[in-house]
DNA sequence: CCAGTATTATGACGGCCGTCATAGGCCGCA
DNA sequence: TGCGGCCTATGACGGCCGTCATAATACTGG
């Protein structure tokens, strides 16, 4: 997405962002080397200073931007699908709670497979860097707007009220990587049953009929 | 409460443990180092090595449980001061709603009176260390059933039915978790206002008459 | 007062970090 | 064929880290 046409194959560039998000997201940033990130990336550590000569703030701010990015494109796959299945099935048209189920579903699968070993790359870069320059607070600012914002979208589609939509996005969100946090300390991905379960009636209410 | 009785003042362990809470909840985990802890509690280097011979992994999984300790701490004392005023005002009980209200309210205050440049200790042990020993992963979870467990309890005397209490603990601490992350990244107050008002009738309409 | 333990104090060591400097290879274009 | 850019490669530097070793000091019980 900084190029607007991406290369056939990913680029190195492309791909030490990428390899930066999952390290982020598993390690933290302060524990994310730039060596490491070059490693990963299977890129040539001489190329770091080349394409982010803004050094290691450059490259997890970037992480984290595209972080953000993503999480926005899968609300709006989710989206899709269900619209999708839903109407195919019932004709009808899917519920908020359906949207959420499906957000966290994502990172059920995720620590199945995966063994809780990584979190999201956003809430890492919130908690590790704060504190640090104002560019990365930044970062994880906008990487939360670029994912409220589709979200929005989302629930406005599915019939929530476009005064309520906002609000409802920020629970949702909240409630998910609250819940991840939990997920990867208890090793279990009950928390994010137990909040999908709790939440779905709040939610699946705020549509207007 | 490591000790059965505190010493009058607090001891340099205790200010320690204190401080390595403080700096890993404003830098995170990677970034605290011991040097720096023993600086602010001001206690000499020296007597981290004494007190803590597990070295940095010991003094963090202190910090983080303190920290489960200390919420669940608050969680009671919240509920003391709602039953009374509740009593005293209405003569009657305070909702769940408001207990969680009572929940971000410290949040929010802490926001604006420190601002935005702290968050929960225990999310950021998560992030940090997940990857890292596993001791440091069973304190996160240790700390979060600390917390888990007098809100449960709190839930259930606010006529909240024991089937739901632990899901309704759940959620509460997830979406107050998120909730945080979002107002440090947006340096703002508003996800947890959003997410109080918004969870608000969810809660109370799990309390039976 | 003395012995012995608890605490404090300080310096050194090895390791990893992010960054910089400096070459070396590569490829298109004249 | 040569030249000028992008990209790659590699080593060095200073800094901070956690830990260890070794004292010096304070305190307590006899």
């Amino acid at each position: 997405m900084t190029a607007p046409r991406a290369p056939r194959t990913h680029g190195p560039r492309e791909r030490m962002v990428f390899a930066a998000a999952q390290l982020i997201r598993r390690d933290g940033v302060g524990a994310t080397g730039m060596r490491e990130i070059a490693a990963r990336a299977e890129a040539p550590r001489g190329s770091l200073q080349h394409y982010f000569p803004g050094g290691k703030e450059q490259v997890v701010n970037e992480a984290v931007a595209w972080a953000g990015r993503y999480a926005g494109r899968r609300v709006d796959r989710y989206l899709a699908e269900l619209t999708e299945s839903a109407a195919r099935a019932e004709g009808g048209r899917p519920t908020p709670g359906a949207l959420f189920a499906a957000m966290a579903q994502q990172w059920i699968d995720e620590f199945e497979a995966a063994g809780f070993t990584t979190g999201c790359p956003v809430a890492a870069a919130t908690v590790d860097s704060t504190a640090s320059t104002p560019s990365a607070r930044e970062a994880t600012a906008a990487a939360f707007t670029a994912w409220t914002t589709p979200l929005t979208a989302a629930l406005t589609s599915l019939r929530v009220p476009a005064t309520r939509a906002p609000a409802l996005a920020t629970l949702m969100i909240s409630a998910l990587e609250g819940a991840i946090l939990m997920c990867r300390a208890h090793q279990s991905t009950a928390p994010l049953t137990t909040v999908t379960t709790e939440l779905a009636p709040l939610l699946d209410a705020a549509a207007v009929s």
